[in-house]
RNA sequence: GUGGGCGUAGCUCAGUCGGUUAGAGCGCCAGGUUGUGGCCCUGGAGGUCGCCGGUUCAAAUCCGGUCGCUCACCCCA
Protein backbone atom coordinates (compact mmCIF):
# COMPACT_ATOMS: atom_id res chain seq x y z
CA UNK A 1 0.00 0.00 0.00
CA UNK A 2 1.28 3.39 -1.11
CA UNK A 3 3.06 5.21 1.61
CA UNK A 4 0.01 8.33 1.73
CA UNK A 5 1.13 11.40 3.90
CA UNK A 6 -0.85 14.45 4.94
CA UNK A 7 0.48 17.53 3.55
CA UNK A 8 2.64 19.96 5.34
CA UNK A 9 1.07 22.52 7.20
CA UNK A 10 -2.73 20.26 7.16
CA UNK A 11 -3.90 19.27 10.50
CA UNK A 12 -6.04 15.81 11.33
CA UNK A 13 -9.20 16.16 13.23
CA UNK A 14 -9.62 12.66 15.12
CA UNK A 15 -12.38 12.95 17.52
CA UNK A 16 -10.26 13.93 20.53
CA UNK A 17 -9.25 16.78 18.67
CA UNK A 18 -11.76 17.93 16.77
CA UNK A 19 -13.65 18.40 20.22
CA UNK A 20 -11.38 21.32 21.36
CA UNK A 21 -11.65 22.21 17.50
CA UNK A 22 -16.09 22.08 18.25
CA UNK A 23 -15.83 23.44 21.99
CA UNK A 24 -13.86 26.99 20.46
CA UNK A 25 -16.52 27.16 17.26
CA UNK A 26 -19.06 26.79 20.21
CA UNK A 27 -17.88 29.62 22.27
CA UNK A 28 -17.42 31.45 19.32
CA UNK A 29 -20.79 31.52 18.37
CA UNK A 30 -22.42 32.01 21.59
CA UNK A 31 -20.85 35.17 21.49
CA UNK A 32 -21.24 36.79 18.47
CA UNK A 33 -25.02 35.69 18.15
CA UNK A 34 -24.90 37.28 21.97
CA UNK A 35 -23.54 40.33 20.42
CA UNK A 36 -26.58 40.39 17.57
CA UNK A 37 -24.22 39.03 15.30
CA UNK A 38 -25.63 36.56 12.26
CA UNK A 39 -23.38 34.08 10.71
CA UNK A 40 -22.65 33.76 7.12
CA UNK A 41 -19.72 32.23 4.60
CA UNK A 42 -18.43 32.04 0.97
CA UNK A 43 -16.35 29.99 -1.03
CA UNK A 44 -13.12 28.52 0.03
CA UNK A 45 -11.77 29.28 -3.10
CA UNK A 46 -11.72 33.03 -4.94
CA UNK A 47 -10.10 34.96 -7.79
CA UNK A 48 -6.42 35.52 -7.33
CA UNK A 49 -7.05 39.27 -8.01
CA UNK A 50 -9.80 39.54 -5.19
CA UNK A 51 -6.56 39.48 -2.36
CA UNK A 52 -3.59 40.89 -4.64
CA UNK A 53 -5.11 44.41 -5.93
CA UNK A 54 -7.11 44.37 -2.51
CA UNK A 55 -4.90 43.13 0.44
CA UNK A 56 -1.50 45.33 -1.05
CA UNK A 57 1.21 43.13 -2.58
CA UNK A 58 2.63 41.58 0.62
CA UNK A 59 0.09 39.52 0.88
CA UNK A 60 0.69 37.68 -2.53
CA UNK A 61 4.00 35.89 -1.83
CA UNK A 62 2.35 33.56 0.29
CA UNK A 63 -1.06 32.90 -1.61
CA UNK A 64 -2.16 29.01 -1.77
CA UNK A 65 -2.90 29.89 -5.67
CA UNK A 66 -3.04 27.98 -8.81
CA UNK A 67 -4.79 28.05 -12.38
CA UNK A 68 -8.04 25.88 -12.53
CA UNK A 69 -9.12 23.35 -15.19
CA UNK A 70 -10.91 26.41 -17.10
CA UNK A 71 -7.62 29.03 -16.61
CA UNK A 72 -8.95 30.74 -14.18
CA UNK A 73 -6.27 32.35 -12.09
CA UNK A 74 -7.24 31.54 -8.43
CA UNK A 75 -6.26 31.05 -4.88
CA UNK A 76 -7.93 29.47 -1.66
CA UNK A 77 -8.92 32.15 0.69
CA UNK A 78 -5.88 33.59 2.81
CA UNK A 79 -8.32 35.48 4.92
CA UNK A 80 -11.86 36.76 4.99
CA UNK A 81 -12.41 40.24 4.70
CA UNK A 82 -12.00 40.81 0.74
CA UNK A 83 -14.77 37.76 -0.08
CA UNK A 84 -17.18 39.75 2.84
CA UNK A 85 -16.30 42.89 1.24
CA UNK A 86 -17.32 41.21 -2.79
CA UNK A 87 -20.17 39.34 -1.17
CA UNK A 88 -21.28 42.77 0.47
CA UNK A 89 -20.77 44.47 -2.91
CA UNK A 90 -23.15 42.88 -4.57
CA UNK A 91 -26.20 43.74 -2.13
CA UNK A 92 -25.89 45.95 0.71
CA UNK A 93 -27.44 48.95 -0.74
CA UNK A 94 -30.86 46.78 0.24
CA UNK A 95 -29.47 46.22 2.95
CA UNK A 96 -30.23 47.75 6.64
CA UNK A 97 -27.44 49.23 8.11
CA UNK A 98 -25.09 48.79 10.59
CA UNK A 99 -24.38 44.98 8.78
CA UNK A 100 -22.96 42.45 11.77
CA UNK A 101 -22.16 39.56 10.29
CA UNK A 102 -19.73 36.94 11.91
CA UNK A 103 -18.42 33.80 10.49
CA UNK A 104 -15.61 30.86 10.86
CA UNK A 105 -14.27 30.24 7.67
CA UNK A 106 -11.06 27.94 7.49
CA UNK A 107 -8.45 30.10 5.78
CA UNK A 108 -5.14 29.02 3.81
CA UNK A 109 -1.73 30.47 3.26
CA UNK A 110 1.28 28.58 1.46
CA UNK A 111 4.03 29.11 3.37
CA UNK A 112 6.94 27.04 5.70
CA UNK A 113 5.34 26.46 8.62
CA UNK A 114 5.85 26.85 12.47
CA UNK A 115 4.66 27.22 15.91
CA UNK A 116 1.46 29.13 15.48
CA UNK A 117 1.31 29.27 11.95
CA UNK A 118 0.36 26.37 9.47
CA UNK A 119 -0.81 26.43 5.76
CA UNK A 120 -4.78 26.27 7.16
CA UNK A 121 -6.40 27.49 10.13
CA UNK A 122 -9.87 28.60 11.28
CA UNK A 123 -10.35 32.05 12.10
CA UNK A 124 -13.55 34.03 13.74
CA UNK A 125 -14.39 37.00 11.68
CA UNK A 126 -16.45 39.76 13.08
CA UNK A 127 -17.36 42.69 11.25
CA UNK A 128 -19.78 46.03 11.62
CA UNK A 129 -20.24 47.26 8.03
CA UNK A 130 -21.99 50.53 7.75
CA UNK A 131 -20.78 52.17 10.90
CA UNK A 132 -18.54 54.79 11.17
CA UNK A 133 -18.52 55.78 14.84
CA UNK A 134 -16.32 54.89 17.50
CA UNK A 135 -18.75 52.69 19.01
CA UNK A 136 -18.46 50.05 16.00
CA UNK A 137 -14.84 49.50 17.16
CA UNK A 138 -15.54 49.27 20.57
CA UNK A 139 -18.29 47.01 20.27
CA UNK A 140 -16.41 44.55 17.65
CA UNK A 141 -13.55 44.63 20.54
CA UNK A 142 -15.69 44.00 23.30
CA UNK A 143 -16.87 40.58 21.19
CA UNK A 144 -13.06 39.54 20.56
CA UNK A 145 -12.45 40.16 24.68
CA UNK A 146 -15.71 37.99 25.50
CA UNK A 147 -14.73 35.31 22.96
CA UNK A 148 -11.80 34.93 24.66
CA UNK A 149 -13.43 34.99 28.03
CA UNK A 150 -15.62 32.46 26.99
CA UNK A 151 -13.43 29.93 26.89
CA UNK A 152 -12.32 31.01 30.56
CA UNK A 153 -9.28 33.46 29.72
CA UNK A 154 -9.57 36.57 31.91
CA UNK A 155 -7.38 40.02 32.26
CA UNK A 156 -4.10 37.87 33.82
CA UNK A 157 -3.93 35.77 30.70
CA UNK A 158 -4.83 38.55 27.37
CA UNK A 159 -4.67 41.65 26.32
CA UNK A 160 -5.74 44.23 23.81
CA UNK A 161 -2.97 46.32 22.20
CA UNK A 162 -4.66 49.69 20.27
CA UNK A 163 -3.68 52.03 18.46
CA UNK A 164 -5.04 54.22 15.73
CA UNK A 165 -3.44 54.78 11.61
CA UNK A 166 -4.71 58.40 12.08
CA UNK A 167 -3.57 59.36 15.57
CA UNK A 168 -0.24 58.18 14.72
CA UNK A 169 -0.16 59.84 11.16
CA UNK A 170 -1.25 62.66 13.16
CA UNK A 171 1.76 62.30 15.69
CA UNK A 172 4.18 61.21 13.07
CA UNK A 173 3.97 64.38 11.59
CA UNK A 174 4.43 66.04 15.06
CA UNK A 175 7.54 64.63 15.79
CA UNK A 176 8.76 65.73 12.46
CA UNK A 177 8.27 63.13 9.84
CA UNK A 178 7.52 63.93 6.33
CA UNK A 179 4.23 63.06 4.62
CA UNK A 180 6.37 61.32 2.00
CA UNK A 181 8.10 59.10 4.58
CA UNK A 182 4.75 57.65 6.42
CA UNK A 183 4.58 54.40 4.74
CA UNK A 184 8.26 54.09 5.43
CA UNK A 185 7.67 54.72 9.00
CA UNK A 186 4.67 52.69 9.56
CA UNK A 187 6.78 49.45 8.29
CA UNK A 188 9.70 50.32 10.62
CA UNK A 189 7.47 50.93 13.69
CA UNK A 190 5.23 47.63 13.13
CA UNK A 191 9.08 45.37 13.37
CA UNK A 192 10.39 47.91 16.17
CA UNK A 193 9.86 45.68 18.85
CA UNK A 194 11.60 42.58 17.27
CA UNK A 195 14.62 44.95 15.96
CA UNK A 196 17.70 45.61 18.13
CA UNK A 197 17.91 49.32 19.38
CA UNK A 198 20.94 50.75 17.15
CA UNK A 199 18.93 48.88 14.06
CA UNK A 200 16.04 50.53 14.85
CA UNK A 201 17.26 53.71 15.03
CA UNK A 202 19.53 53.34 11.62
CA UNK A 203 15.88 52.92 10.17
CA UNK A 204 14.60 56.17 11.80
CA UNK A 205 17.70 57.94 10.04
CA UNK A 206 17.96 56.69 6.74
CA UNK A 207 14.51 55.30 5.76
CA UNK A 208 12.63 57.62 7.53
CA UNK A 209 14.98 60.58 7.49
CA UNK A 210 14.54 61.44 11.03
CA UNK A 211 17.68 63.74 12.92
CA UNK A 212 18.66 62.10 15.93
CA UNK A 213 16.70 64.54 17.92
CA UNK A 214 13.72 62.91 15.63
CA UNK A 215 14.14 59.36 16.38
CA UNK A 216 14.38 60.15 20.38
CA UNK A 217 11.03 61.63 19.84
CA UNK A 218 9.22 59.12 18.05
CA UNK A 219 11.13 56.32 20.59
CA UNK A 220 9.61 58.04 23.37
CA UNK A 221 5.98 58.49 21.70
CA UNK A 222 6.10 55.09 20.39
CA UNK A 223 6.00 54.18 24.66
CA UNK A 224 3.44 56.60 25.77
CA UNK A 225 0.36 54.28 26.60
CA UNK A 226 -1.67 57.28 27.87
CA UNK A 227 -4.58 59.26 25.69
CA UNK A 228 -4.58 62.33 28.58
CA UNK A 229 -0.57 62.28 28.21
CA UNK A 230 -0.53 62.77 24.46
CA UNK A 231 -3.49 65.62 24.02
CA UNK A 232 -1.24 67.12 26.86
CA UNK A 233 1.72 66.94 24.85
CA UNK A 234 0.22 67.54 21.49
CA UNK A 235 -3.16 68.77 22.10
CA UNK A 236 -2.44 72.00 20.24
CA UNK A 237 -2.26 70.41 16.58
CA UNK A 238 -5.83 70.01 15.18
CA UNK A 239 -5.02 66.84 13.59
CA UNK A 240 -3.80 65.01 16.78
CA UNK A 241 -6.58 66.32 18.73
CA UNK A 242 -8.92 65.21 15.64
CA UNK A 243 -8.08 61.96 15.48
CA UNK A 244 -7.83 61.65 19.43
CA UNK A 245 -11.29 62.26 19.55
CA UNK A 246 -12.44 59.08 18.29
CA UNK A 247 -10.35 57.19 20.81
CA UNK A 248 -10.79 58.70 23.65
CA UNK A 249 -14.67 57.87 22.97
CA UNK A 250 -13.98 54.08 22.33
CA UNK A 251 -12.12 53.76 25.59
CA UNK A 252 -14.65 55.70 27.28
CA UNK A 253 -17.30 52.79 25.98
CA UNK A 254 -15.31 50.29 26.39
CA UNK A 255 -14.59 51.19 30.05
CA UNK A 256 -18.41 51.35 30.70
CA UNK A 257 -18.87 47.49 29.59
CA UNK A 258 -16.13 47.09 32.37
CA UNK A 259 -13.47 46.09 29.88
CA UNK A 260 -11.41 48.63 30.51
CA UNK A 261 -8.43 46.96 32.40
CA UNK A 262 -7.85 44.56 28.92
CA UNK A 263 -7.36 47.39 26.51
CA UNK A 264 -4.26 49.17 26.27
CA UNK A 265 -2.89 51.71 23.54
CA UNK A 266 0.22 51.09 22.13
CA UNK A 267 1.06 52.51 19.18
CA UNK A 268 3.39 49.91 17.89
CA UNK A 269 0.82 48.44 16.48
CA UNK A 270 0.14 49.04 12.93
CA UNK A 271 -0.80 45.59 11.24
CA UNK A 272 0.73 45.02 7.81
CA UNK A 273 -2.25 44.67 5.89
CA UNK A 274 -2.58 47.81 3.87
CA UNK A 275 -6.86 48.58 3.58
CA UNK A 276 -6.98 49.22 7.52
CA UNK A 277 -7.64 53.25 7.95
CA UNK A 278 -8.34 53.77 11.66
CA UNK A 279 -8.13 52.03 15.12
CA UNK A 280 -6.45 48.89 15.05
CA UNK A 281 -5.83 46.62 17.40
CA UNK A 282 -4.27 42.97 18.35
CA UNK A 283 -4.73 40.23 20.92
CA UNK A 284 -1.61 38.78 23.20
CA UNK A 285 -1.20 36.11 25.80
CA UNK A 286 0.18 38.57 28.60
CA UNK A 287 3.11 36.17 28.93
CA UNK A 288 3.62 37.68 25.49
CA UNK A 289 5.01 34.84 24.43
CA UNK A 290 2.88 33.55 21.63
CA UNK A 291 2.33 35.07 18.39
CA UNK A 292 -1.29 37.82 18.13
CA UNK A 293 -4.25 35.80 19.05
CA UNK A 294 -6.20 38.48 17.44
CA UNK A 295 -5.71 41.25 14.76
CA UNK A 296 -8.31 43.51 13.53
CA UNK A 297 -9.01 46.97 12.74
CA UNK A 298 -10.93 49.51 10.49
CA UNK A 299 -11.06 49.73 6.91
CA UNK A 300 -13.25 52.19 5.30
CA UNK A 301 -11.99 52.29 2.01
CA UNK A 302 -12.32 48.45 1.08
CA UNK A 303 -15.86 48.08 0.61
CA UNK A 304 -15.30 50.66 -2.60
CA UNK A 305 -12.64 49.49 -3.25
CA UNK A 306 -13.99 46.07 -4.94
CA UNK A 307 -16.65 47.96 -6.34
CA UNK A 308 -19.29 48.16 -4.01
CA UNK A 309 -21.30 50.66 -1.63
CA UNK A 310 -18.68 52.95 0.16
CA UNK A 311 -19.66 51.76 3.53
CA UNK A 312 -17.18 52.07 6.34
CA UNK A 313 -16.25 48.87 8.06
CA UNK A 314 -14.52 47.05 11.11
CA UNK A 315 -13.40 44.25 12.17
CA UNK A 316 -11.79 40.73 13.57
CA UNK A 317 -10.19 37.62 12.79
CA UNK A 318 -8.99 35.29 15.50
CA UNK A 319 -7.18 31.75 14.77
CA UNK A 320 -7.62 28.77 16.02
CA UNK A 321 -3.80 27.74 16.39
CA UNK A 322 -2.47 29.88 18.46
CA UNK A 323 -5.45 30.36 20.77
CA UNK A 324 -5.38 26.69 20.70
CA UNK A 325 -1.48 26.57 22.29
CA UNK A 326 -2.85 29.20 24.99
CA UNK A 327 -5.77 27.36 26.37
CA UNK A 328 -3.38 24.26 26.59
CA UNK A 329 -1.08 26.34 28.38
CA UNK A 330 -3.80 27.79 30.53
CA UNK A 331 -4.82 24.17 31.43
CA UNK A 332 -8.42 25.27 29.57
CA UNK A 333 -8.97 22.39 26.80
CA UNK A 334 -11.75 20.21 28.45
CA UNK A 335 -10.99 16.26 28.74
CA UNK A 336 -12.34 14.38 25.53
CA UNK A 337 -14.94 12.68 27.26
CA UNK A 338 -17.29 9.64 25.15
CA UNK A 339 -20.80 9.68 25.98
CA UNK A 340 -23.66 7.85 25.06
CA UNK A 341 -26.60 7.76 27.39
CA UNK A 342 -27.30 3.57 27.19
CA UNK A 343 -24.94 0.83 25.70
CA UNK A 344 -26.99 -2.02 25.97
CA UNK A 345 -25.89 -5.48 27.05
CA UNK A 346 -27.29 -8.13 25.16
CA UNK A 347 -27.25 -11.89 26.22
CA UNK A 348 -28.02 -14.55 23.91
CA UNK A 349 -28.72 -14.00 20.32
CA UNK A 350 -32.23 -14.19 20.39
CA UNK A 351 -32.99 -11.32 23.08
CA UNK A 352 -31.11 -9.21 19.89
CA UNK A 353 -34.56 -7.91 18.17
CA UNK A 354 -35.94 -7.46 21.57
CA UNK A 355 -32.53 -5.48 21.81
CA UNK A 356 -33.09 -3.38 18.68
CA UNK A 357 -36.82 -2.32 19.46
CA UNK A 358 -35.75 -0.63 22.88
CA UNK A 359 -32.69 0.78 21.02
CA UNK A 360 -35.30 2.40 18.38
CA UNK A 361 -37.43 3.61 20.69
CA UNK A 362 -34.65 4.83 22.97
CA UNK A 363 -33.14 6.87 19.77
CA UNK A 364 -36.72 8.30 18.76
CA UNK A 365 -36.90 10.37 21.88
CA UNK A 366 -33.06 11.54 20.93
CA UNK A 367 -31.28 9.29 23.57
CA UNK A 368 -27.76 7.77 22.14
CA UNK A 369 -27.64 4.53 22.39
CA UNK A 370 -25.29 1.85 21.43
CA UNK A 371 -24.40 -1.80 21.76
CA UNK A 372 -21.98 -4.71 20.64
CA UNK A 373 -22.41 -5.36 16.78
CA UNK A 374 -22.27 -9.21 17.51
CA UNK A 375 -22.24 -11.62 20.02
CA UNK A 376 -20.12 -10.96 22.75
CA UNK A 377 -19.46 -12.19 26.50
CA UNK A 378 -20.70 -10.20 29.16
CA UNK A 379 -17.88 -8.97 30.78
CA UNK A 380 -16.30 -7.69 27.04
CA UNK A 381 -19.95 -5.98 26.42
CA UNK A 382 -19.01 -4.20 29.95
CA UNK A 383 -15.91 -2.96 29.23
CA UNK A 384 -17.28 -2.00 25.46
CA UNK A 385 -19.60 0.21 27.83
CA UNK A 386 -16.83 1.66 29.79
CA UNK A 387 -15.02 2.34 26.74
CA UNK A 388 -18.59 3.93 25.40
CA UNK A 389 -18.38 6.39 28.03
CA UNK A 390 -22.13 5.32 28.56
CA UNK A 391 -23.84 6.57 31.45
CA UNK A 392 -26.32 3.86 31.79
CA UNK A 393 -26.10 0.04 30.83
CA UNK A 394 -29.19 -1.94 30.42
CA UNK A 395 -29.11 -5.78 30.35
CA UNK A 396 -31.36 -7.51 28.51
CA UNK A 397 -31.17 -11.52 29.29
CA UNK A 398 -33.30 -14.47 29.14
CA UNK A 399 -34.12 -13.71 33.15
CA UNK A 400 -35.52 -10.49 32.43
CA UNK A 401 -37.40 -11.21 29.14
CA UNK A 402 -38.94 -13.93 31.11
CA UNK A 403 -40.18 -10.75 33.92
CA UNK A 404 -40.53 -8.19 30.88
CA UNK A 405 -38.02 -6.18 32.37
CA UNK A 406 -34.40 -4.71 31.72
CA UNK A 407 -32.04 -4.16 34.59
CA UNK A 408 -30.70 -0.55 34.11
CA UNK A 409 -27.11 -0.31 35.88
CA UNK A 410 -25.67 3.16 36.52
CA UNK A 411 -22.11 2.96 35.38
CA UNK A 412 -20.64 6.05 38.01
CA UNK A 413 -22.29 4.60 41.54
CA UNK A 414 -22.47 0.75 40.58
CA UNK A 415 -26.71 0.80 41.53
CA UNK A 416 -29.25 -1.29 39.43
CA UNK A 417 -32.81 -1.12 39.00
CA UNK A 418 -34.94 -2.87 37.86
CA UNK A 419 -37.40 -1.11 35.35
CA UNK A 420 -39.93 -1.77 32.18
CA UNK A 421 -38.51 -0.83 28.99
CA UNK A 422 -41.11 1.45 28.44
CA UNK A 423 -40.87 3.21 31.20
CA UNK A 424 -37.03 4.02 30.11
CA UNK A 425 -36.68 7.54 29.05
C1' G B 1 13.23 31.11 0.65
C1' U B 2 17.84 30.83 4.53
C1' G B 3 20.14 28.52 8.85
C1' G B 4 20.21 25.20 13.52
C1' G B 5 18.09 20.78 16.16
C1' C B 6 15.41 16.27 15.74
C1' G B 7 13.20 11.61 13.03
C1' U B 8 13.11 3.91 16.71
C1' A B 9 5.64 0.15 17.39
C1' G B 10 -0.84 3.85 17.26
C1' C B 11 1.31 7.21 21.57
C1' U B 12 5.48 8.56 25.11
C1' C B 13 10.24 7.03 24.88
C1' A B 14 14.82 3.52 25.97
C1' G B 15 18.69 1.42 23.02
C1' U B 16 24.40 4.47 19.27
C1' C B 17 32.69 4.30 21.37
C1' G B 18 29.12 -0.19 14.79
C1' G B 19 28.36 -6.70 16.63
C1' U B 20 23.48 -12.45 17.48
C1' U B 21 16.10 -12.87 16.11
C1' A B 22 15.40 -4.05 18.19
C1' G B 23 12.95 -3.14 23.79
C1' A B 24 9.55 -0.89 27.80
C1' G B 25 5.12 1.55 29.46
C1' C B 26 0.46 2.96 27.70
C1' G B 27 -2.99 1.67 23.87
C1' C B 28 -4.96 -2.32 20.66
C1' C B 29 -6.60 -7.72 19.86
C1' A B 30 -7.67 -12.55 22.28
C1' G B 31 -8.46 -15.25 26.82
C1' G B 32 -9.30 -15.63 32.43
C1' U B 33 -16.56 -20.71 30.40
C1' U B 34 -22.26 -15.40 27.45
C1' G B 35 -24.87 -12.65 34.04
C1' U B 36 -21.61 -7.46 35.25
C1' G B 37 -17.04 -2.35 33.70
C1' G B 38 -12.76 0.21 36.37
C1' C B 39 -7.99 -3.30 39.41
C1' C B 40 -5.40 -7.77 38.26
C1' C B 41 -3.32 -12.13 35.46
C1' U B 42 -1.98 -14.79 30.69
C1' G B 43 -1.15 -14.72 25.56
C1' G B 44 -0.87 -12.03 20.84
C1' A B 45 -0.53 -8.58 16.82
C1' G B 46 2.18 -4.37 15.51
C1' G B 47 8.59 -1.55 13.56
C1' U B 48 12.13 -2.39 5.89
C1' C B 49 14.78 2.02 13.28
C1' G B 50 11.52 8.45 7.87
C1' C B 51 13.49 7.45 2.78
C1' C B 52 17.73 6.75 -0.80
C1' G B 53 22.74 5.98 -1.30
C1' G B 54 27.84 5.38 0.75
C1' U B 55 31.75 3.37 4.25
C1' U B 56 32.30 -1.63 6.59
C1' C B 57 32.97 -8.61 7.33
C1' A B 58 28.83 -6.14 9.98
C1' A B 59 24.83 0.11 10.25
C1' A B 60 18.98 1.98 14.26
C1' U B 61 24.20 3.47 15.51
C1' C B 62 29.25 6.53 11.09
C1' C B 63 29.00 9.74 6.34
C1' G B 64 26.21 12.22 2.21
C1' G B 65 21.65 13.42 0.10
C1' U B 66 16.43 13.74 0.48
C1' C B 67 11.64 14.14 2.84
C1' G B 68 9.15 15.30 7.35
C1' C B 69 8.80 17.75 12.12
C1' U B 70 10.66 21.77 14.99
C1' C B 71 13.10 26.51 16.36
C1' A B 72 14.98 31.10 14.53
C1' C B 73 15.11 34.48 10.29
C1' C B 74 11.85 36.30 6.32
C1' C B 75 6.79 37.37 6.43
C1' C B 76 2.31 37.57 8.61
C1' A B 77 -4.08 35.27 8.77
Amino acid sequence: MADFKRLPGFRDFPPEDLALRAHVFDAWRRVAIRYGFREYDGPPVEPLDLYVEKSGEEIVGQLYNFEDKGGRTVSLRPEMTPSLARILGDRSRGMAKPIRWFTIPQLFRYERQQRGRLREHYQWNVDIVGEESAAADAEVLAVAIDGLRELGLGVDDFRARVSDRRLLTALLGAVGVQDDRLPAAFAVIDKIERMPEDKARGRLLDEVDLDDAGADRLRALLECSSLTELRNQFGERDAVRDALAPLEEYAAILDAMGMGDFVKLDLKIVRGLAYYTGIVFELFDAQGELRAICGGGRYDRLLELVGGEPLPAVGFGMGDVVLGELLAERDLVPPYRPHVDYFLVVIGQEQRSHALGIATRLRAQGRSVAYPLRDQSVRKQFKAAENEGARTVLVLGPDEAAEGIVVARDMATGQERRIAPDALE
